[in-house]
Order: C-alpha cells, then sequence, then structure tokens
DNA sequence: TCTGGGGTCCTAGGACCC
DNA sequence: TCTGGGGTCCTAGGACCC
C-alpha cells in the first residue's frame, strides 16, 4: 500500500494578479484591490499584491488605511465575475492532472497525485502559467491539512513537502495560531490554559480540550497540532447550503424605512437567486449590524420551502419585524437557508 | 486599524416529547 | 409538588476561512 500523496495546489495574490494580468501596465506597482475601489469610501482590502504588501498592506485591512500606508497604490473595485471566470480556467487546467481534484474556493484546489509529486507539481505550475498567466505555489503532503499547511511556505511560485516525519520541526515551535483553523480567539483562550506553541497544544490534555472546546472542536484543535487529518479529497461539485446577500451603508442609517426598503431588495434578491439556481429557501435570517460593530440577527422560517418572492420578502419583513431599531445601522443582510 | 462580502461548522440554551 | 434523563429541533451567536 503506498501512503496517499496529496497536493494543495493556491494561485498567488489570485484576486490582484487577475486584475494585474488585464492591466499589463500595472505590472510591478503595487495594486490593491477590494470594496469599489475607493480607498475613501467604507470597504476592506480582499487581495493585495506584493508590492503593495511591503507597505503593510494586507487582506482585511481598512481601505482607508491601506491608502494611508500606500497612497500611490492603485485601487481597483473588487470583480467578483471576472475572478469566477479566472478560476474556472485554473480548475481546468488542475482537472488535467487528476481524477480526484476538489476545489476550495476561487483560488485553491486540493488533488491526488502519484508518481514523482515533485516533477508533477512542476508540471502543472508551468502548465497553469502558460495557459492562464498566473502564478501558484504548491504544498505537497501526506493528508490535507500538511498540504495546505505546506503550501503557505511555498508561496510564491514555490512547492515545498511536509510530511508527518517533518511536520514537529517545521510546527512545533510555531504559535498556535499559525495552524488552519486556530484563528486570534481560539488562539487567546489556548493561551489562558498555558498552551502558547503547537507542541503543547499537541502534547495537552485531551480532557481539557473538551472541557473547555466542547466534544467536536476539543480533540479536533488536538489532532490539528499534531497534523492529523483523515479527510479525503472531495471531488463532488459542492451544494450550496446557504446563500446571503449584504450591504455596509456608506454612511450609518437612522431611519427604519430607509433599512427596511434594503432589506426588502436583498430578499429579492434572494428570491431571484432562488428561482434562477432551481432551489428552495426553508428559512430566512435578517441580520443587522449597528454602530459602532454590534451584529444582531433573527431568522423565521418559511411554512414550506419556497422560492416564491412573496413568501421570502414576507419572511424577511418578519424577521426584521423583530428587532428594535433605535439605534444607527451600519449594515443589513438576507441570508437564506437552502434546501 | 474604525473594521466587506460570502460562506461553513460548532456550541449553548430552550422547547418539546417520551 | 419542587421534580429524571434522553433525544431532537430550532434559534442566536461565535469562530474561522477565502
Amino acid at each position: 500500500v503506498v501512503s496517499p500523496v496529496l497536493l494543495h495546489v493556491d494561485v498567488d495574490e489570485f484576486v490582484a494578479a487577475v486584475e494585474v494580468l488585464r492591466r499589463p501596465e500595472l505590472r510591478g506597482r503595487p495594486v490593491v484591490v477590494g470594496g469599489r475601489g475607493e480607498p475613501r469610501a467604507r470597504g476592506v482590502v480582499a487581495t493585495a499584491n506584493y508590492e503593495a504588501r511591503r507597505f503593510g498592506v494586507h487582506s482585511g485591512l481598512p481601505l482607508r488605511t491601506a491608502v494611508r500606508r500606500c497612497p500611490e497604490a492603485v485601487f481597483l473595485p473588487f470583480d467578483r465575475d471576472a475572478y469566477e471566470a479566472a478560476s474556472e480556467k485554473v480548475m481546468e487546467v488542475l482537472k488535467g492532472f487528476t481524477d480526484a481534484l476538489e476545489v476550495w474556493g476561487w483560488d485553491e484546489a486540493f488533488l491526488e497525485a502519484s508518481g514523482n509529486v515533485e516533477t508533477v507539481a512542476r508540471d502543472i505550475q508551468r502548465t497553469v502559467s502558460r495557459t492562464t498567466g498566473l502564478s501558484c505555489s504548491i504544498g505537497i503532503g501526506d493528508n490535507k491539512l500538511r498540504a495546505k499547511t505546506a503550501s503557505s511556505f511555498a508561496k510564491p511560485a514555490g512547492i515545498y513537502r511536509l510530511s508527518a516525519r517533518e511536520w514537529f520541526g517545521v510546527m512545533g515551535d510555531r504559535r498556535t495560531e499559525e495552524l488552519w483553523g486556530i484563528g486570534k480567539k481560539s488562539a487567546r483562550r489556548l493561551g489562558e490554559l498555558g498552551i502558547e506553541k503547537v507542541h503543547e497544544l499537541a502534547e495537552a490534555d485531551e480532557e481539557v480540550l473538551e472541557r473547555h472546546f466542547g466534544p467536536q472542536t476539543g480533540p479536533r484543535l488536538g489532532a490539528l497540532a499534531r497534523g492529523e487529518d483523515s479527510s479525503r479529497v472531495n471531488p463532488a461539485p459542492r451544494r450550496a447550503k446557504s446563500r446571503s446577500f449584504e450591504i455596509t451603508f456608506e454612511e450609518n442609517v437612522e431611519d427604519p424605512t430607509t433599512v427596511g426598503a434594503e432589506v426588502l431588495r436583498l430578499a429579492r434578491s434572494l428570491a431571484a437567486h432562488a428561482a434562477s439556481s432551481n432551489r428552495l429557501v426553508s428559512a430566512v435570517t435578517v441580520k443587522v449590524r449597528f454602530a459602532p460593530f454590534v451584529t444582531r440577527s433573527r431568522s423565521m422560517r418559511l411554512k414550506s420551502p419556497s422560492d416564491d418572492v412573496k413568501a421570502i420578502t414576507a419572511a424577511a419583513a418578519g424577521a426584521l419585524g423583530r428587532f428594535e431599531l433605535d439605534r444607527p445601522v451600519r449594515l443589513v443582510g438576507v441570508k437564506g437557508d437552502l434546501e
């Protein structure tokens, strides 16, 4: 039995790279993509290219901060359709290399490989580059977690291999937050338990983790730290479980009528999405983010799953009606659970 | 630093039933 | 009369990821 070898392919600075591809004159200049491309407006950075990252601009940074850090950057609006099209081209290329391709977002995929995987990886990089103009990094591992972790060390445009044998040498002394799936909050809570490093989490008492993080999450954290992951590459196309539409107002809104009109508009978008994609909505959740940044949600189930615009807007209105709209609102959203 | 938009999964608590 | 122990469903919130 040959242990499986998995590749994690990650397109470098994907969103920014797609923009530079269609605007070659931007190559070499700092490029920041996000929001409406208006750095004075509300919004955050979706992707900054490497030139912009040198100025401390990164994903999630408010655009207003980004322009302060890098005034000479070119700011571009987020163009979902362009990235979806580019993503499809990349995934088409990858499908040519394997029967088992798991698409993981626009710019990432896992695939099973055999033979000399380093050679395969280089071949993938060349082919992606030649047919799409995009550069990618590839992690190689004996499971998905290690392949995914490896690709972060391969950036940009490199190849990195990380298997069970190398795991603790590479990851053991790193902070738990560097693990895929552990963010700031969990890292902080682990720190309160005296667990700072990956090797400490790997050795931590399972019962303690379970008590603090719950029956699913607790054991998973320990496994994560040991680099364990038994999930398989799943080539089945993903069927969305929900669809949401949300909007941050350019300025906080105090008038409940304006909020209501926006919720109605979003609910109609949801209904249109359901109808056009042949899906039924079983419940509607309205999200309201009040100033300064307090988020609340209320949901309402439909009597029976439906794609009817009247039923969906009525449910949204019903959910919204359960809010006390007595404070300024900065965001509203409408989510549908899809059957 | 004044914090988008679109997703997934998990947890906790209450309702309800046997 | 001061109260069990499950199981399941639902809701709201939180954490994380791209």
